[in-house]
DNA sequence: TGTACATCAGTGAACGCGCGTTCACTGATGTAC
DNA sequence: TGTACATCAGTGAACGCGCGTTCACTGATGTAC
């Protein structure tokens, strides 16, 4: 039995000039299956050639190697969870510097439960790109974790009172979060995402008086 | 080149009715075989043979396929981990009570910074074995955080004040603790295993009042 | 306008690799009579 | 005591698989003169 892309969709040549667009095609196939399924392991490049519809061979004229090609989709969901951080901090009104932090924390969940593979691919083989020995994680995950300092010196200048300094208290309720989403993760199928949400709450109000 | 295991540590039969003894000798090598290698993947049916200088097919005697061998190993580890939690705990004096909680976590975290691999195996793909929805983790994680649970009971009933129930307390501390190490071992070389105890400290201080 | 050539997007077939697993076997040690 | 046979521990060779990667190629579209 031939593969069903091959009978149903037919990949056209890219025009002069587009050669590019398969570049982003190829990405966010890989995207696509790596939501799909579990982690690193299941991305390959003969999978993507399959999902896109093309020679595996092709995707070397974008990608220097399957490394090069894991670190784009790395790199763009990095991105996309930032987004989403952003977004949500935005999204409450200014004065509520509590709620900016339970909203932050919380679009870091749901993007967590929403897409267990990338997630599980971005914090389960972080290199170290940084190396200088600080008390914050380094690389990627820096700009998240700033975003979560940055809430808690918020919520201190509102007056609110911190058991922590903010930097310790923003590194405590992101590893915990974490904790619990890997957790969760780690747990076949799925059972109680519902309870994810309640539990940074929990944690979150453990930082404050 | 031939295999030096073949060259060097020429495997004897085992006598009669000692056949066991080969099932030891493949759980071992494939519990050495983790803690030098990464994680699950590291564990191949060929490369554990290669460690105990046996034939693949020789394995297959003793496990009915890889699946059950890593499990068995798992098993294992569970048992490794619940007696050096055990031993920290009984090695503090009865009286402090959050003395002792403080000596469970800190062998849990012990034990996962000298066990990266098998602290993958452990808790990155637990199967789900109890199937009640509760709030506490199921499966072969339950004694380790009921061991948490009963050491925190012993907090209370020594008249320590704490900001959550027991049972959520050890929880969020059992949790936070997980977060801090899974980061640690997802960071390529172990830098920082010297601030994981501080954290946890400070994590455990947060529940009390 | 015609044509030789360069450039482009993408391919087909093969490479070597390590994996899990199966199957018929080997040869030593015990047991029944 | 001798011998045929059963049982044991373990093996060698092969299977099919999917993987990452390479290499010479194809055929369409542009460009130089």
């Amino acid at each position: 039995m031939p593969d069903e892309v091959d009978l149903t969709t037919r990949r056209v040549r890219n025009p002069w000039g587009q050669g590019e667009r398969l570049r982003t095609d190829i990405l966010d196939a890989a995207v696509g299956l790596l939501s799909e399924l579990g982690g690193e392991e299941a991305l390959t490049i003969r999978g993507v050639a399959r999902a896109v519809g093309i020679a595996p061979a092709s995707i070397y004229q974008h990608f220097a190697d399957k490394a090069a090609l894991v670190r784009a989709v790395v790199e763009y969901d990095y991105e996309r969870l930032s987004a989403v951080m952003r977004e949500a901090d935005e999204s409450v009104e200014p004065d509520d510097a509590v709620g900016r932090v339970r909203a932050q924390i919380h679009a870091y969940c749901r993007f967590a439960i929403a897409n267990p593979g990338h997630y599980r691919l971005m914090l389960g083989n972080r290199r170290l790109t940084g190396q200088e020995p600080g008390t914050r994680p380094r690389g990627p995950l820096l700009p998240i974790v700033e975003a979560v300092i940055a809430a808690f010196e918020r919520c201190e200048r509102a007056g609110k009172r911190l058991r922590l300094p903010s930097e310790r208290a923003a590194v405590m309720v992101f590893v915990g979060t974490h904790g619990r989403v890997a957790l969760y993760h780690s747990d076949r199928q799925g059972n109680g995402a519902d309870r994810i949400l309640p539990f940074v709450d929990e944690l979150i109000s453990l930082v404050f008086d």
